[in-house]
DNA sequence: TGGAATGTTTAGAACTACCTGAACGTTGGG
DNA sequence: CCCAACGTTCAGGTAGTTCTAAACATTCCA
């Protein structure tokens, strides 16, 4: 079963590549894993036994993993009529939501650089901190706009 | 001198505060440090001793966190006549480089989820990945565009 | 060109993140 | 209600990162 063996190692490769993915994104490198096997999976979901034999993990980073995704409303848990597992699947239409948690960080950046250009007089500091706020304020009205027009889209 | 005491007090809390921003931005810890001690600094730039007496650390970190920030083109070396020591100054107009750098990850990932949509066959995982690539679509485009406009505003 | 001051590299220590195994708690079928 | 299956929590260990100290290299001035 030659073709069988380069399968599994092509699906292997497929999901590392993809949790590196995942972790550009900000995901730590382990609920990246969970993710994108979720992603991959040939149905609707996986169950935590299906989890720890593909990832090679334990039942503990299992769970580790599904509190983060669960609580962040990544992922929801679903019974299977006659298994007493868990499963876990990927809820559609999150990643307007994960991105829009990354924009977050720039008002709260721009404020905090606000915060300190205050309690600041030298001019030369003044100056840098006032080019820092500049931009962030910038972007963060542009991705605001950003934001606004995916949700149009995607609303319609 | 208790006055002198608050107000150096107040300047480490500033400067850890700036550095937790910068941290958010994606610098590493010690490099957070060095770049918001430049960027508080009274006036242009500051000497490798200077930080490492603000700071605490040792002069390989130093040596280290220039090589980051000098190798990234974020800050430049300069010399002060009357010290051997080298100077160190953060370069302007070098945070649009910064967060389009972040920006480019999102076409990195949207090639990368294209990549791995071709050799999946199931529709529930080639669904999900499609979701993925749609909304990095999207923000690739809208992204692109945002740079344009702030390169517009400070060509200015 | 020699020597002191400074910067860089490297080997190892400390810290942090995360994972595992085991104990514990919970759930559901009989 | 009890037992077995499963999930969660927690203490401890491991891997990876980043710091420091010290050796080494470089630079600059006499």
């Amino acid at each position: 079963m030659r073709e069988r063996d380069d399968h599994r190692k092509h699906r292997a490769a497929l999901l590392d590549r993809l949790a590196g993915v995942l972790e550009q994104v900000g995901f730590p490198h382990g609920i990246a894993k969970v993710y994108a096997a979720l992603t991959l999976a040939e149905g609707e979901g996986l169950s935590t036994g299906e989890l720890i034999d593909e990832l090679g993990i334990s039942k503990a980073a299992v769970s580790n993993a599904m509190q983060f995704l669960i609580g962040t409303n990544l992922v929801e848990r679903y019974r299977v009529r006659g298994s007493r597992e868990a499963h876990y699947r990927i809820l559609k239409g999150r990643w307007g939501d994960i991105l829009a948690r990354k924009f977050a960080a720039t008002s709260r950046i721009r404020s905090a650089v606000e915060e300190a250009m205050v309690s600041i007089d030298s001019p030369a500091a003044s100056e840098r901190l006032e080019e820092m706020r500049d931009v962030y304020a910038f972007f963060e009205t542009e991705f605001e706009n950003v934001m606004q027009r995916f949700n149009e889209r995607t609303g319609r």
